[in-house]
DNA sequence: AAAAAATATTACCATTTTGTTATCAATTCA
DNA sequence: TGAATTGATAACAAAATGGTAATATTTTTT
């Protein structure tokens, strides 16, 4: 699923739990890079644009939130787990309120840890699925196929950008011009009328031989949706 | 910092726990919608397309996580909180899994809900809603559906201007000039009398078959208002 | 270069939407 | 009250839009 290995930052003063989630986190497939303190972080986030950081909240001279809230006050929006030894409800508040993403409390559970971080990452954004689906619909970008119910179809390269519009924006009406920029580009000058209906209408033949399952709707003088 | 109120869904199958938690929510200013089962929530995503949904994940008939799977798998990306009573490892893999954002262990420090709320709606980075409302009509701006009550009426392109227009502009006479050129566009040449009248005729007869909700009084000399 | 595949254009038809007209009903005002 | 004006509505006409098959063009493959 991974695609490429992506490089995790975590901050710990206490050598032998640093090891411990570098361990979690290679097992899991991630590559690690720890620090024993905040020192050379902030230069290490700008060089290598980490997808994730992990930091202790109780660190040598310096309080890891705080250190959020300054990478944040500087615009740096990296996901951010903090960890820590306390569980009381106020260390907890200053923690999200100075731009943490989550908190786990030590000691923590691997699994669990492996789990905040691949949802933190999926929401953020960063682990961009190989695969979107909709419905019964599965495009496999890489392979530029679609799977219904594990039956491949061969869509051209006009219908699989086309369907691939469609379901980035599912339920939603795209508009003719909205279609004719993100599928064909601004480029197509003398862009004939019939164009999309043509395309839509091979597309609609081929996903969906007897029209039973209603994937596109028209919209009258707008547009079409998927549904 | 929030400029319009979030509309947040949760499905709590434990009346008590499901008032609480809206109680804390809606203190920290967000509008509630509670749900006692999975049922209708659906349609209610759609309608609505809320910012965050918080889920029990052991509601009768329905795992939470499954039903989760299931929206993610019809490419639904709303970020969701997960609820349990639960603690054990299993049960919090198979919620991330299964597209869960966050997990909490009840019972809950109410802190700590509204703290994780707020981390997830700026991490999901929330767009404020599509939608325009007045009295029981919902229109939706992207899908230009209009919802009555949970119930789905179609409209033409034409009416749905229309009534976008007054809906725009909720109790104002509207005159028929500024109709026209709001609603037919200025380029609309030979203008016929009575084209107002006609459509504002058909919008009615559609969202309110009986006439009894009267939407649109007519304004002698001037031109419609929507009550 | 020839064949095949993909894409675009065109033409024709069906459907939906929108506009027009005629008639009736309601309101205004002398 | 009654004429004049404006709005409601049904019926019809016109226009706009979408569907689709056939054909033409372009691109890719062999």
């Amino acid at each position: 699923m991974k695609t490429q290995s992506l490089e995790i930052v975590i901050i710990e003063d206490e050598e032998d739990i640093l090891e411990l989630i570098e361990y979690h986190l290679q097992k899991a497939g991630y590559e690690t890079m720890g620090f024993l303190s905040t020192d050379n972080v902030e230069q290490f986030l700008e060089e290598e644009n980490p997808p994730l950081m992990i930091v202790d909240r109780n660190l040598p001279g310096c309080e890891g939130s705080e250190f959020v809230a300054e990478l944040r006050a500087y615009g740096c929006n990296i996901p951010v787990i903090f960890l820590t030894a306390k569980d009381k409800e106020k260390d907890l508040e200053e923690g999200f309120k100075r731009g943490g993403d989550d908190y786990i409390s030590k000691p923590f559970k691997p699994k669990e840890l492996i789990l905040r971080v691949e949802a933190l990452l999926r929401r953020a954004g960063v682990t961009s699925s190989d695969k979107v689906k909709y419905r019964d619909l599965t495009l496999n970008i890489p392979n530029r196929t679609l799977s219904i119910k594990s039956h491949k179809i061969d869509l051209t390269n006009l219908e699989f950008k086309l369907l691939h519009t469609f379901i980035k924006h599912p339920n939603t009406t795209l508009e003719r011009d909205f279609l004719r920029d993100e599928v064909w580009g601004d480029d197509s000058v003398n862009f004939h009328d019939k164009t999309i209906n043509v395309t839509i209408n091979r597309l609609k033949k081929k996903i969906d031989p007897t029209g039973e399952k209603e994937y596109f709707i028209p919209v009258w003088g707008v547009g079409y949706k998927l549904v």
